[in-house]
DNA sequence: CGTGTTATTGACCAACATCAAACTTAGTGG
DNA sequence: CCACTAAGTTTGATGTTGGTCAATAACACG
């Protein structure tokens, strides 16, 4: 089965939390889709866009993003393979933020009226995209924590762990590395610090054995010690035991 | 008609943005509701808990926050009569969050089941919670960019402007002034700044005749000028144009 | 009144931003 | 394969926003 196909993406994805029923996999499958591509650094969707779709990420990375006065950017989340992270298109009318590739991206369109009639016909579909969303609501919650009352250190520190953790349990991720293809700008975005402060902080984590970096591949060190620098707790990520990927 | 009753109250909210139809009115009402009061300051849900109930707001105002390491706490929003905070929960096994009482509060708490009923029986009515729970989405990701990306002042004024309007649209405040129950120091809690610089700022947005305060009501003295100060866009809170509330 | 909470003020300090330059890396075309 | 370029990283010097500390003033409530 080919998970690079939209279909199957979503369906492992979907099932991530407990295994699919073969009736609502026939229904995923169902689904429209128009596959499109976009080259790094481009906008899947654009703040103030009105979508009439439902965006999945089917290879590639992503993040969310706002722009706040001065030109200053703020980045509200980061997107893996098999997210849909405009779910709220489908009651909010207009974007309130942008979603840009952090790589090249294959990303799947979904017809808002084919997902609110697979969410109709298949009630507990609609409530695994639901806990989607409220996962992603979870992970804001604690964005506006870390940005708001951590450290420069504790804030790189914790987005690590975060990246770490979920990349993991979507089957993304090393035993014990991640790639993580954010130029230190954009890990200033994410985490509201200048470039060179984040240059400086990684610096820090890798002099002290946290980390130990090549390029954008990020390998753990000392995960216990990296947890503990970021003041990272991960259940806010509702993971329940981890993922059962595969 | 009584809003001060939790069922009217819950119909109320759920009508703002559309009139309900008189089966789901009738529906709501037959919700089991424990209602429970709650003194300033109170937790109703605490972070780790694992309710088996969804929180409504019938009186008083209060606010969301997670503590972080060194005992700094970070607001995440503030909640309104009419709110639903948790909704969350349905899906989400564990708090990761607190829900604190900003004044004396009168919460009404319903049964994950009942509520599940009402979504399965009244699709129509599961998507207006849908709807609740996806602004309060878009409220957070507006807090991460807004206690990232901005400026003392603009955080201020962002946040007064944030809650005017969702008072307003609740019909809880007055054309040109609202009442904020909160302590300078909660201020500074949920814009991430400390109570000294929260004191200032406050000066600064009075000296200029954006604001006049007296106690914890605060005039809108400028709307313009606060909005501009505030880099307050208000299309976030999707609103469509504004609550017909009454 | 007295007591506790909140608001205000001033002096001082630290974390992080900004600026500017050098260095590294990866990609490109001759 | 090497010069050339553009993007990203690293470094140092300096500046600013907002934090901390500590004291005083204003209120609110019993």
């Amino acid at each position: 089965m080919n998970l690079d196909t939209p279909h199957e993406r979503l369906i492992q994805r979907l099932g991530a939390h407990g295994k699919l029923e073969d009736e609502h996999k026939a229904a995923v499958r169902a689904l429209p889709m128009r596959v499109r591509d976009f080259a790094d650094d481009a906008d899947l969707v654009r703040q103030g866009d009105r979508p009439k779709e439902c965006c999945l990420i089917v290879r590639g990375m992503a993040c969310r993003y706002k722009l706040v006065s001065g030109g200053k950017r703020q980045i509200l989340s980061i997107c893996f393979t098999g997210d849909l992270p405009d779910l709220q298109s489908l009651q909010l009318e207009v974007m309130d933020h942008s979603i840009s590739a952090l790589t090249v991206v294959r990303a799947a369109f979904i017809p808002h009226e084919a997902m609110k009639a697979l969410w109709a016909e298949h009630p507990a579909l609609g409530q695994l995209f639901l806990k989607h969303a409220l996962i992603d609501a979870a992970i804001f919650r604690d964005w506006v924590a870390n940005v708001g009352r951590r450290s420069a250190y504790e804030r790189i520190a914790h987005l690590f762990c975060e990246v770490f953790i979920r990349m993991q349990s979507l089957g993304l991720a090393a035993t014990d590395s991640f790639r993580l293809p954010m130029t230190q700008s954009e890990l200033g975005d994410a985490t509201a610090l200048s470039t060179v402060h984040v240059n400086r902080v990684l610096q820090q984590l890798r002099r002290e054995n946290l980390i130990a970096s090549q390029g954008d591949v990020h390998e753990i060190v000392d995960w216990e010690g990296l947890k503990q620098a970021g003041d990272f707790d991960e259940s806010y990520l509702h993971q329940g035991r981890g993922g059962d990927v595969n």
